[in-house]
DNA sequence: GGTGCTTACCTAGTTAGACTAGGTGTATGC
DNA sequence: GCATACACCTAGTCTAACTAGGTAAGCACC
């Protein structure tokens, strides 16, 4: 069984704009694709999870509307906006980077 | 002209094991190293390095002992210990899966 | 001999992000 | 009636890395 790993380390904002590149989303919709999508191997705590949201709010990276979930409840609704597109463009590259200079490193070739 | 990384994302204590692993050396050889391997792409700050050695050592994953630099300076020179390359060996492994499910995510196949 | 650069180490205090550990309320299934 | 899943929220803590300083020795240079 895959353990999590413990700590996002910086990556939380950057995957949060991920998410939400593929469309309008509400924070625990959020947290239950990044746990599908990395088959576990990502935990998305709650307890980090909507105080991103409200910084990145802050931030304009995006924006919230209260609507409802799929299943008929009451959710935010989140989306990009423009700033936050760009954001998810630089945050990326910064991933990539920086990923890839640790991995050189640690990793055999 | 590479902006290098602004923060070492937890990955710190897992890169100067990997230095030492190539043998003993003392904290500022280890900087320059980390440095130059990844095209100063890492950064490595002084007030996170020193910190980060005393934390290793206090775990016992490193050894120190006074000696000399190269240009037979004073410096303390630091080594492995077996408890350090089992610590080098799991923390390899989780970056590993870690930085494979962020890529995932977020990097275009 | 003074000035500046590099080597080498060290530390106090701050920041930021994610964490733990709780809480609210609604709906669904047994 | 009770447990579970959904959905949101927050206070307080922890940790790692950061900024921004400092000490001291050796070297080159004029």
């Amino acid at each position: 069984m895959a353990v999590a790993a413990k700590d996002l380390h910086g990556t939380l904002d950057a995957l949060i704009l991920k998410t939400l590149s593929w469309g309008p989303r509400h924070g625990y919709a959020i947290a239950r694709w990044l746990e599908d999508t990395s088959a576990d191997e990502l935990v998305i705590e709650e307890g980090s999870l909507y105080p991103a949201l409200y910084r990145m709010e802050r931030k304009g990276w995006i924006e919230a509307e209260w609507g409802e979930s799929e299943l008929g409840r009451k959710a935010k609704l989140y989306r990009l906006t423009t700033v936050g597109r760009k954001q998810l463009r630089a945050e990326t590259e910064e991933w990539a980077r920086f990923a890839g200079a640790v991995s050189r490193i640690l990793l055999p070739a």
